[in-house]
DNA sequence: CTTGGGAATATCT
DNA sequence: TAGATATTC
């Protein structure tokens, strides 16, 4: 019938996993992922399966984690910018992402360690084909209601799998046998996951997302789990209703303590108005039909996220009372989301129009959350930190004179979210412009990184990791997800945005209309065969090798063509010379060379630029070029190499010289600095300064550019100077 | 609340 | 709709 075969994967102890990947000798120990070791030996976040046998949980302190597990290895969550910072775990989780796309276009990420899969489409494929059902095929499969609970005892699991086969098999029962199929092709993706990215994990098989997920649990880890609707009613007899999705909090409680119900069976007796009447319409259907085991909910495919952001909390006495530090840690969360969201630009070819500043304060011993959002117009740090700053002043409604900051702040945070289709001119030095307009473009899945596990693999950018898929695989995933773009990652028409959004984006897309029509149809591609950037004073040298070239492209068969020529950021600036006579015409590229784009001017090549503007002074017109543009501002300064003794999981870690910042992915760190200046130069909306505001911030705002002026004299000061690639290639 | 932190999603009003 | 609340990982 129309049956849905879902499968919810869920990495095991997935931090725990990821930092073992980084660290092998943590393989088989005991061990748990904490964060901020000060207190109390700090806080745990994740613990391996040899540490929970010995009682150690999340949540618990480091040091309590000792008492229960003396040899327990505590592995530190990165800090960075006097904070924990997740992405090397979001980094993990793309990974995963990116093989299960492989299996499906309905793949819904739903957190950092799980997805859920639609494989309906993927099992009648595979029915048509699949000749016999031979129960060794499925190696690590369990079914509910065929083997104990809980345990994974292979011999039970293998005995339970073939008298369930049997039976669906004798009763031609359809429905399961879809199941078995999904759980076959279910194996195969684990598998996968396995060998490409070393991690393991584990999956439910089901009807529906609420069952799937359920499964999935049963047998951890490294195992699957089928539940069929035939053995729902089983289960639900010793299920306690907190253990589904969505009752695990308050509402759930209420289940238990107003209705009575220990388990999810006792939740039969009540009618569908009934629950309605004792919750509302929505809720009470809902619980009606989950107490059944259905669910109607879709798997919407969906990779990203839909918001980004940071947060830190300050507890007890480390409340925030001074405005200087008040500044000081909006300043780090700015920094931390700036990066970010610039990657998920570059990557992700969309742009957060929202900025939420969400904070507790302390009033009168209790602790008071509230969020104010703000419209978000650039990406740059000290943009964000002050409109971050005013959205927490309206909140806090402190005189700006005073050094004390009242009430004090106990959480911060900041997050970005309202994604839009992103203009950014940076996206056209990585891609073919527009015809990838909303219907192509974004409909790959180019979150993700498929390039195969190897040592590189950890040490490439992410420029390098989003590009590195061969063109079959990238026009797979074209076709498998079509919708992708349209419902999930871009405010269309269906989900309007803000009026505050909106109007931002009038003011965004403004001026060279006619230009940028014009641009569209272009690729610009530049290359170069030389490896040394030189730097001096700020300016460049330019060496004769560097050269670039446009192709001329149609608007219809842009996909191959355009997986083909993009590239990682360092090999756009290393690739081979092409023939002069390839390079669009500087005529072609500006029609009208009296209104010259100088954003996508200072982004093209010296040389290029110089033909552009002897063909402007050929205009006879006195110019006014820049001097160095984006290209020739990208200095990049070899990384230092640390030791790694003081750093968690033993990783190689690096000093920035530019911005002296210890970071592990050197590569990423620096391609994050030429993202940065790109925006800073290609991206800033022109925009009228709020005067009315400015005026009060304009003192801090003059301090945090001494700051950032800083950092830059640091980078001049660099010495020798190196490609990304060089640095890194064996 | 009192040091269970950081992050993301969905729903309600 | 923005802001708060609930839930989850
Ligand atoms: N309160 C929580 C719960 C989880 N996580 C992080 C750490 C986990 O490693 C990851 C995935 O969460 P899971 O609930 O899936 O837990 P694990 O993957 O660690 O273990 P399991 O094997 O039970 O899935 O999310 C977290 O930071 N804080
Ligand atoms: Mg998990």
């Amino acid at each position: 019938m129309t049956e849905r075969v879902i499968s919810l994967i869920d990495m095991d102890c997935f931090y725990c996993q990821v930092e073992a990947r980084l660290n092998p000798s943590l393989d088989g120990r005991p061990m748990a992922v904490i964060q901020y070791n000060q207190w109390k030996g700090g806080g745990i976040i994740a613990v391996n399966y040899e540490a929970r046998d010995k009682g150690v949980i999340r949540s618990m302190r480091g040091d309590d984690a000792k008492k229960h597990c003396p040899e327990i290895i505590l592995v530190s969550v990165p800090t960075v910018r006097e904070k924990a910072d997740l992405t090397r775990y979001r980094d993990a989780g793309r990974e995963v992402l990116a093989v299960l796309c492989r299996f499906s276009n309905c793949v819904q990420r739903a957190s950092v360690d799980e997805a859920y899969i639609d494989l309906t489409k993927a099992v009648e494929e595979r029915m048509k084909s699949l000749s016999q059902f031979s129960p060794d095929k499925w190696k690590s499969t369990f079914v509910v209601g065929y083997s104990t609970n809980s345990s994974n005892d292979e011999g039970e699991r293998k005995n339970g799998f073939r008298a369930w086969l049997e039976d669906s098999d004798s009763l031609k029962n359809t429905a399961s046998l879809k199941l078995a199929v999904g759980a076959l092709i279910v194996e195969e993706i684990r598998e996968t996951v396995l060998s490409e990215t070393g991690f393991k994990c584990s999956a439910g098989i089901a009807h529906n997302k609420i069952l799937a997920k359920l499964a999935c649990g049963l047998h951890k880890p490294n195992r699957q789990t089928i539940l069929p609707l035939e053995c729902v009613l089983e289960l639900y007899k010793t299920l306690p209703v907190k253990k589904i999705k969505n009752l695990g909090g308050k509402l759930g409680d209420n289940v238990v303590e107003k209705l009575g119900c220990k388990t999810m069976s006792d939740l039969l007796k009540f009618t569908e108005k009934e629950l309605q009447a004792k919750y509302d319409e929505k809720a009470g259907s809902w619980l009606y039909n989950i107490a059944r085991g259905l669910d109607n909910e879709p798997v919407t495919a969906r990779l990203l996220s839909k918001s980004i952001g940071c947060c830190k909390n300050f507890p007890g006495r480390a409340a925030l009372n001074k405005t200087k530090d008040v500044h000081h840690w909006i300043n780090k969360l700015a920094e931390e989301l700036s990066e970010r969201l610039l990657e998920d630009e570059v990557m992700n070819k969309r742009r957060a129009n929202l900025l939420t500043v969400s904070m507790h304060l302390e009033i009168n011993k209790k602790d008071n959350a509230s969020s104010k959002s703000v419209v978000l117009s650039s990406y740059e740090v000290d943009k964000i930190f002050i409109v971050a700053e005013q959205a927490l002043r309206k909140v806090c409604k402190v005189d700006p004179s005073i050094d004390n900051w009242y009430p004090p702040i106990k959480h911060l945070g900041l997050s970005a979210g309202k994604f839009s289709n992103s203009s950014n001119k940076i996206l056209k030095f990585f891609k073919l412009s527009e015809n990838s307009n909303l219907n192509s473009t974004k409909t790959n899945c180019n979150t993700d990184n498929a390039a195969p596990i190897s040592e590189n693999e950890n040490k490439s950018s992410f420029f390098e990791r989003m590009f590195q898929r061969d063109v079959s695989d990238s026009n797979k995933k074209l076709n498998m997800v079509p919708d992708f773009s349209k419902h999930d990652l871009y405010v269309d028409s269906e989900d309007s945005q803000s009026s505050m959004v909106k109007a931002v984006n009038e003011n965004r897309e403004s001026p060279d209309e006619s230009q940028k029509d014009n641009i569209k149809r272009k690729l610009f591609n530049l290359e170069n065969d030389d490896n040394e950037l030189e730097h001096i004073d700020g300016k460049k040298t330019e060496t004769d090798s560097k050269k670039y070239f446009v192709i001329e492209q149609s608007a219809v068969n842009l996909n191959e063509k355009n997986v083909e020529k993009k590239n990682t950021l360092t090999n756009f600036l290393n690739q081979q010379v092409k023939q002069e006579e390839e390079w669009i015409k500087p005529e072609e590229l500006f029609p009208d060379i009296s209104q010259i784009d100088d954003d996508l001017l200072s982004a093209l090549p010296l040389s290029y630029r110089n033909k552009v503007m002897k063909l402007k002074e050929s205009f006879d017109r006195d110019l006014n070029t820049k001097e160095h543009g984006v290209i020739n501002n990208i200095a990049v300064s070899n990384g230092e190499k640390l030791s790694s003794e003081s750093l968690s999981a033993g990783n190689s870690s690096f000093k920035c010289e530019e911005c002296g910042e210890i970071v592990e992915d050197y590569e990423l760190h620096q391609d994050m600095h030429v993202a940065i200046k790109l925006d800073k130069e290609l991206n800033s909306i022109p925009q009228v300064v709020n005067r009315t505001s400015s005026s009060t911030i304009n003192d801090k705002d003059k301090k945090r550019k001494l700051k950032s002026c800083g950092k830059k004299k640091n980078s001049d000061n660099t010495k020798k100077m190196k490609s990304i690639d060089m640095f890194f290639k064996k």
